[in-house]
RNA sequence: GCGCCAGUAGCUCAGCUGGAUAGAGCAACUGCCUUCUAAGUAGUAGGCCAUAGGUUCGAAUCCUAUCUGGCGUACCA
């Protein structure tokens, strides 16, 4: 990697400088320095700002520390080691450096910055549970849970490539005060639509909106599952089944959109029914974290940093969800994970206190336990915003969003924003299919790559004359050639002589961009964004379309042509592989 | 009241583990299609990085306070 490469440059030029004792009163040499891309190109191919960051602890000038390390650097593959501004390092590489670095795109492709248990973000971390969109299996999926389905499910492509393993996992909220709501709101509902109730007696307040229940759920429905009468059976069956039908939706939108997850953990099922969660309870309680007051049981929350104590099991003898949620927690540390990582929405923030308390009253690592929250989304059409109240039963479901804007879109729109910031999702520019919208214009980049490739080895019509030439290099050929780009036949130094100044300039920027990607993994991953991700594609795309425009592919001059798709051929596959990781397609053909 | 998040070009946002003149896209204006997809590209214009202090060689970035907006502050989840 280019970065390596600089980077083992200077800490051998800094072990130098310091056993010649030209590096002050420093004598232990970092182990790591930070490579940079500078903004502006006239600053070199890559930058290095070490000698400002060593001057403290080496109390001599950064110019001097900058003179000291560009003395010792190694010299190959450089064309320029340059001092500049108040102590930057810059370094501009030769042809054949450029030349290596598309190669290594070129022959390890998609497993170019797969990183591993060397060169991977956080080498303690190993294993992430990441738990994420968790609804109700109460109605359809919206806004909200889609922003964390797509942020959820980039994050796990994300991790996978910065060299985590990852399990993704859905719980199920089916135990609780919303199911038994839930089976009440489904009976009255179909009593309501058989003529047996009357419709003023439903209490829209405490039940579910009337017409989304009857969207999902009717009495063949019931009629089918029991083959008894539906009107036999009681609100608690009218929920258990009312609860399969809803999460089968889910399992089926979230599959069309992408979102894997590897397991569906179900509240009831795993956790109360065997007595995981009476159990967690009372060990809290063995421990002396937790105590009876007002006929409840609270745990002693304010001991643990939270505002005040919090109800673990309440006067009616049921569990609030901070009991399960102990028991759940301890039940994934258990099984073996370095991190848990959970999706919430930030309307839950005042949650983590709690929940990170109640682990380490719980006598768990609670610093395994990391929360990114993330911040609510709204929706605007034609300017206007669209309010989305759950109550009034206009909530815009991810099923009608995908279906009128295109999942590339709404998995686009939602993963650009980094988690922190609110997010207005514009219906009309989601829908648009120009270039506008920010999606075509990254997937056109990879749509031309991929038709550079195909007109090479393509038969094709002259304008001129309407007939129809022989392909340029025969399909036999191209294959030879893309063995060959796996490898650096110095081909760059000869075929690029002569280049005019923004020829050269677009070549190397991009190329230079290209190389940048494993760091991007690394960051990306670090900082759980992958919205870096979208925008480093952004602007792959920018770069590769300025290339494009200055470098054509096709001539005459086959060992040119050559070269540049080699080129071409790299920017391809680094766009898919952005686009895998986000799980936005990647057309051929557009 | 207290807590969390945000406030960067007219709009939508990058940049935030301090670094060289603050960047894109859209909208506005001027160019570029006989040539690999013009769903593209070249250029012009647009900024007291919310405000005020502080930390230092250096601050959009870190700290403090203030202002504005969103969210939270349950024996709901």
């Amino acid at each position: 990697m280019l970065k390596d490469l600089v980077e083992t440059k200077i800490i051998k030029a800094i072990e130098i400088a310091i056993s010649k004792g030209q590096m002050g009163e420093l004598k232990d040499c970092p182990d790591s320095v930070l490579v940079e891309l500078p903004k502006n190109p006239e600053h070199g191919d890559r930058a290095i700002s070490i000698a400002m960051k060593l001057t403290k602890e080496a109390k001599i000038p950064p110019r001097s520390i900058a003179e000291a390390i560009t003395k010792y650097i190694d010299r190959s593959g450089l064309t320029e080691v340059e001092i500049a501004g108040p102590g930057f390092i810059n370094l501009k590489f030769d042809w054949n450096t450029f030349e290596e670095t598309v190669a290594e795109i070129n022959s390890k492709q998609e497993n170019f910055a797969q990183l591993n248990e060397r060169n991977k973000p956080e080498p303690d971390v190993k294993s992430v549970l990441l738990e994420y969109v968790s609804a109700n299996p109460t109605g359809d999926l919206h806004l909200g849970h889609g922003r964390q389905a797509v942020l959820g499910s980039a994050l796990a492509n994300l991790f996978k490539k910065a060299g985590y393993k990852v399990h993704n996992e859905f719980y199920i909220n089916d135990a609780g005060a919303q199911i038994e709501k839930l089976g009440k709101s489904c009976k009255e509902a179909i009593l309501i639509n058989e003529g047996l109730m009357d419709k003023s007696a439903y209490d829209e307040e405490n039940n579910y909106p009337l017409d989304s229940i009857l969207e999902f759920i009717t009495k063949d429905y019931y009629q089918n599952k029991i083959g008894v009468d539906y009107k036999a059976i009681s609100e608690y069956e009218y929920a258990q089944l009312a609860k399969q039908r809803f999460l089968d939706a889910q399992k089926d939108i979230l599959e069309k959109a992408k979102v894997p997850f590897e397991k569906w953990y179900s509240e009831k099922d795993s956790l109360h029914i065997n007595g995981k969660v009476e159990a967690a309870c009372q060990r809290l309680l063995e421990k002396a974290k937790a105590y009876q007051e007002d006929g409840a049981l609270w745990f002693k929350a304010k001991e643990f940093g939270d505002e005040r104590d919090r109800v673990l099991k309440k006067q009616d003898g049921k569990f609030t969800y901070l009991a399960a949620d102990l028991a759940y927690h301890q039940d994934k540390l258990s099984r073996g994970f370095d991190r848990l990582i959970n999706l919430w929405g930030a309307d839950h923030h005042g949650q983590i206190a709690g929940m990170k308390g109640i682990l380490e009253a719980a006598g768990e690592d609670s610093s395994k336990l990391e929360i990114v929250l993330m911040q609510m989304v709204s929706l605007t059409k034609n300017g206007q915003e669209v309010k989305m109240s759950k109550r009034a039963g206009d909530v815009v479901t991810i099923t009608d969003l995908i279906a009128e804007v295109g999942l590339d879109a709404f998995r686009y729109f939602l993963v650009e924003s980094q988690a922190n910031n609110r997010i207005v999702f514009d219906l009309e520019l989601a829908k648009k299919q120009d270039k506008d919208n920010p999606v075509y214009y990254i997937q056109y980049a990879h749509a031309r790559c991929a038709s550079i490739i195909r007109n090479i080895s393509e038969e094709r019509m002259n304008t001129e004359t309407q007939k129809l030439e022989p392909a340029l290099v025969d399909k036999k050929l191209l294959a030879q050639w893309q063995e060959d780009f796996k490898s650096s036949k110095n081909l760059f130094a000869l075929n690029f002589q002569g280049l005019s100044e923004v020829e050269e300039k677009s070549t190397k920027q991009l190329i230079l961009f290209l190389a940048q990607y494993p760091d991007l993994i690394y960051e990306a991953a670090l900082n759980r964004a992958p919205n870096k991700i979208a925008h480093y594609l952004k602007e792959l795309a920018s770069i590769f379309h300025q290339f494009y425009t200055h470098n054509r592919v096709i001539s005459d001059n086959q060992e040119l042509v050559k070269s540049r798709l080699s080129i071409v051929s790299a920017t391809k596959t680094i766009l898919k592989d952005g686009l895998d990781i986000l799980a936005i397609s990647a057309p051929e053909k557009m």
